[in-house]
DNA sequence: GAGTTATGCTATATCAGATAACGATTCAAA
DNA sequence: TTTGAATCGTTATCTGATATAGCATAACTC
């Protein structure tokens, strides 16, 4: 790694001094944690930040809403589908071709829910970290993400 | 993502405070370049891990090398299949249910090569830290994800 | 020796994510 | 004002990672 003898670079192959991987072995454990304390209120994590982003910015469009979500168009169909059906979330009609997204009385006490459980799921996802070490901690991963983000493809 | 309306990128939202939430798009971010700098050499994040572990390992088990990657044994055959079929790797015969798994020359060859790109691909990842930051935050995430793994499943 | 457990494996299911293409609509430039 | 490009929501489909069930063999435990 950073830290190792540079002539030596091929002995040191531990998966635990690579920073990658650990950040997706731990991903991984924390998006399980969050699916299954969801669970009880039927929500899995993606349509939670829906509801969390629909509820935040009302009337968002279904195309912003993926952009900000990652989430491509095909794939934002069902899930939009999905939370309509359930009666959480209103299409209002923009234009000919779109329509803004906005949370239903039903859904708005969702969200509500859902985001005491996610604050919860947070609180013990690091709670082997001090708050400021949090907050650090996030500041930095958010700094990354968005310069990787911004490097990569031009959506 | 570069081009897309200042406006929608530069807004910030609750979701940019849920440490898991970034943990996963950053980790997701992560894979894709190291996916993509791995591709020329024709290697797959997860067979390059593989490389590694049995290069640091000589011997090790099918399922013990799977137990080290959070990889299910019945997922494990096609990966050690193919690796094996490009003769990169060698099974010897432990006991007669088991063999241990080795590096031939060409997989040592190419575990070096892969262990540079690796290497390369996370000073990219995280030219935005300083070396001891990069290192705390190592120990950050490993250790929050071995306390997160220990407290679930007990494998 | 009998019962339990481990290994490697096949077959299969699930689920997230990506791609291609379409009709309808809006926008913009000639 | 018309026409070509871009945008929106959508369907259908493909991929790839991961999960489940079950099997034959072999190894441990008592």
């Amino acid at each position: 790694m950073a830290d190792c003898p540079p002539d030596l670079a091929l002995e040191s192959d531990d998966l635990d001094h690579l920073l990658g991987y650990q950040l997706r072995r731990l991903s991984v454990a924390v998006m399980a944690d969050l699916t299954s304390v969801l669970a009880p209120i039927d929500l899995r994590p993606v349509e939670a930040a829906m509801l969390f982003l629909i509820g935040a910015s009302s009337g968002i469009t279904q195309s912003d809403l993926g952009r900000r979500l990652a989430i491509q168009r095909p794939n934002m169909a069902p899930l939009v589908g999905q939370l309509d059906r359930r009666g959480l979330i209103e299409r209002a009609r923009i234009d000919g071709r779109s329509h803004g997204l906005l949370l239903s009385a039903d859904g708005e006490a969702l969200r509500r829910k859902a985001w005491e459980i996610v604050l919860d799921h947070e609180d013990r996802m690091f709670s082997g970290l001090s708050v400021p070490q949090r907050r650090k901690l996030g500041q930095q991963v958010l700094m990354l993400r968005k310069t990787l983000e911004h490097m990569e493809r031009p959506t």
